[in-house]
RNA sequence: GGGACGGUAGUUAAGUCGGUUAUAACGCCGGCCUGUCACGCCGGAGGCCGCGGGUUCGAGUCCCGUCCGUCCCGCCA
């Protein structure tokens, strides 16, 4: 072995000879993707990062050479020297390097391997358990090792764009105090008797603080903790590329965030988003066009489909004859619900003729809201003069109603109708998901991917408050020390529900890949916040002591913004899951099925923790 | 926390109405083959049917529990 690792070093990967190295003499280091022994000779597919190069032993050669060649397995590690040949008619033009192979002259097995778990190649045909439990092999199928290798392109252009944007690289502490609200945060339990670290969720607090310091725009790739329910695009460790920058306004933020999103896009996919955003800048879509037109507040608009909200049409009509509808619109008239804050809405979906849907295929969509609590999905088929057909609602809808809601629809010939009515958040999530399934099923956008398709936005002016569980009472949206919008700020006591703030996210394709705010440092406004949510002066001192106390020592105006660095890169490759773009992912459970953690210690080491394990 | 689907050979899957010897493909092992490239041909080995309990003369199959994986709602930025 000595002599390959020691004398004989590398020349090329097996991703780079061509043609024009014929004659060359060449050392290859890689993993036998395949070996084909046909008797008098053996073909060996030779696969590093960068590629496959076929290498031939002849059994006119040398014997104890030969004789190597015949011992290859697969995923067996292989140094070999031998002369570039041209294959001439037997080229392979499958692979880049086909036209030629490397005839074997000298060759080692470095090291041998047990039978590949599972065999390495793009077309997964192992589940995600036996994949995850051999990380290691998954991560040598091509597709991985360029989704790593993207990622690491991506690090490196968003480092170079923030530096020379004039951001400072700073780190801050994962082992942190713990702090209530947000996310549930992973606990570290110290020596010192009942006390605990949290990891961080994000720098939030610390990133605030630097501005205070001084530091005036300040980044970091970093590491984030949370210790929620897991999905495809969801793990309990993530990535954000964090930053905050002093005496800004939203404005400023998005300049920076636009100039490293296409810089992304320039050197990783070679993609110039100018052709798409000539002016530099991504639209803006206000939170509330969004609700109503898309139902959540990371649209995908790279199709329409788009909601029609019917809920002030269907109060218009009392109901409109429809007898599940009635009782939604006696509580708008009785004033129950409000108008601007209903609890209760109607929407509805055009599904235009051009894509018919059967009977089947709106049962099958209606099991699908259904696995989201919804009751049922309605469904109207517009005939000729505009009647309703294939509807439950066709013999009890008003002339008017119908009429109403087919212009509001822009309803023709042939169009289908689906509609949603209820509590306000679950129609939103079922009619948003179910404009995603459509939007799928009709083919308007593939199944995974972006298609080629990249539509960035900017959702905008989200309310400062949301409802808490309690009957009344409201709690942030985001977290208390959101600006709100200057107009907004005398409304905060008297009906924090219309209180919008200068909170933004970055939605791509409808993945939301970045959110942020800018920050409240008026106290003065700070204190009529927690008020709006019931947080004393005291509570909030308590909770947020060391954050407020560095907020009154001279807090700049400041804002900032986090990437969400996994999805970016899950994005930029196409990816379908999270985990195929993270080297060592956890599962939808939070375990990792390699190491076996999360995982017992022992009772040595709980007790020096003052730890005790109470079932 | 709630729901849907899944767990059978190293891997991926089939397994009918509960019926006696649990299939297939790929992989693996042995043999043959000088132009393969998903090589081919001949032969062979390989099983805690996730785990625990129950029903039954009899369970991969039915019931209950549990663990694990994937996805959705809640949760989470």
């Amino acid at each position: 072995m000595a002599r390959f690792i020691d004398e004989l070093k590398r020349t090329h990967s097996c991703g780079e000879l061509r043609l024009d190295d014929a004659g060359a003499d060449v050392v290859l280091m890689g993993w036998v993707a395949r070996a084909r022994d046909r008797g008098g000779v053996v073909f060996v597919d030779l696969r590093d990062r960068a590629g496959i190069t076929q290498v031939v032993f002849d059994k006119q050669g040398d014997e104890a050479l030969f004789a190597v060649g015949q011992e290859l397995r697969s995923e067996y590690v292989l140094a070999v020297r031998g002369t570039v040949r041209d294959r001439g008619d037997m080229k392979n033009d499958k692979i880049p390097t086909g036209a030629i192979e490397v005839l074997a002259a000298e060759a080692t097995i470095l090291n041998v391997a047990k039978p590949p778990v599972f065999p390495i190649q793009d077309e997964v045909n192992a589940t995600e358990e036996t994949r995850l439990a051999h990380r290691y092999l998954d991560l040598r199928r091509p597709v991985l090792q360029k989704n790593l290798q993207m990622r690491a392109q991506a690090y490196h252009a968003a480092r170079n764009a923030l530096h020379e944007q004039g951001f400072l690289e700073v780190e801050t502490p994962f082992l942190v105090k713990y702090t209530p609200g947000g996310a549930r945060n992973f606990l570290v339990p110290s020596r010192a008797s009942g006390k605990f670290y949290s990891l961080a969720e994000s720098p939030q607090l610390f990133k605030q603080l630097l501005m205070v310091a001084g530091f005036d725009r300040y980044f970091q790739i970093v590491r984030c903790f949370r210790d929620e329910d897991l999905r495809g695009d969801r793990q309990p460790e993530f990535t954000q590329i964090d930053l905050e920058m002093s005496f800004v306004a939203q404005d400023d933020v998005f300049a920076v965030c636009e100039k490293l999103v296409f810089r992304l896009w320039k050197e990783v996919l070679g993609v110039d988003l100018s052709e798409k955003y000539p002016d530099g800048t991504f639209p803006r879509l206000p939170f509330a066009e969004s609700m109503r037109d898309y139902g959540n507040d990371k649209p995908d608009r790279r199709f329409e489909l788009r909601h029609v909200d019917l809920t002030a049409l269907t109060v218009a009509h009392d109901g409109g004859g429809i007898g599940l509808l009635a009782p939604i619109a006696a509580k708008f008239r009785d004033g129950t619900y409000r108008e601007e804050l209903p609890e209760e809405i109607v929407k509805a979906i055009r599904v235009p003729a051009a894509h018919p849907l059967s009977r089947k295929q709106i049962d099958e969509l209606e099991g699908f809201v259904k696995q989201m609590g919804a009751a049922g999905l309605g469904r109207a088929k517009i005939d000729a003069g505009g009647a309703w057909a294939q509807s439950p609602f066709a013999k009890q809808v008003t002339d008017g109603f119908r009429a109403a809601v087919n212009e509001a629809c822009g309803a023709q010939d042939g169009d289908v109708l689906l509609f949603m009515f209820g509590g306000e958040q679950l129609v939103h999530t079922a009619m948003a998901n179910l404009r995603l399934e459509l939007g799928k099923r009709l083919g308007l956008i593939p199944k995974v991917g972006s298609g080629g398709e990249w539509e960035l936005l900017w959702v905008v002016d989200p309310p400062l408050f949301e409802r808490g569980e309690a009957p009344g009472s409201w709690v942030a949206a985001h977290h208390p020390f959101t600006r709100p919008h200057d107009a907004c700020i005398e409304h905060i006591a008297t009906d924090p529900g219309t209180v919008l703030c200068h909170r933004y996210d970055l939605v791509l394709n409808g993945v939301e890949i970045a959110g942020g705010s800018i920050r409240l440092h008026d106290s003065e406004v700070q204190r009529k916040v927690f008020s709006a949510i019931g947080l004393s002066e005291e509570d909030a001192k308590e909770k947020f002591s060391f954050l407020l106390e560095g907020l009154s020592h001279g807090a700049p105006p400041h804002g900032g913004i986090a990437f969400g660095f996994d999805r970016l890169v899950m994005l930029l490759t196409e990816s379908e899951s999270l985990r195929d773009v993270v080297a060592f992912p956890k599962t939808a459970r939070g375990n990792d099925l390699l190491t076996g953690a999360p995982g017992p210690v022992d009772e040595r080491q709980l007790s020096e923790l003052k730890i005790r394990s109470i079932d």
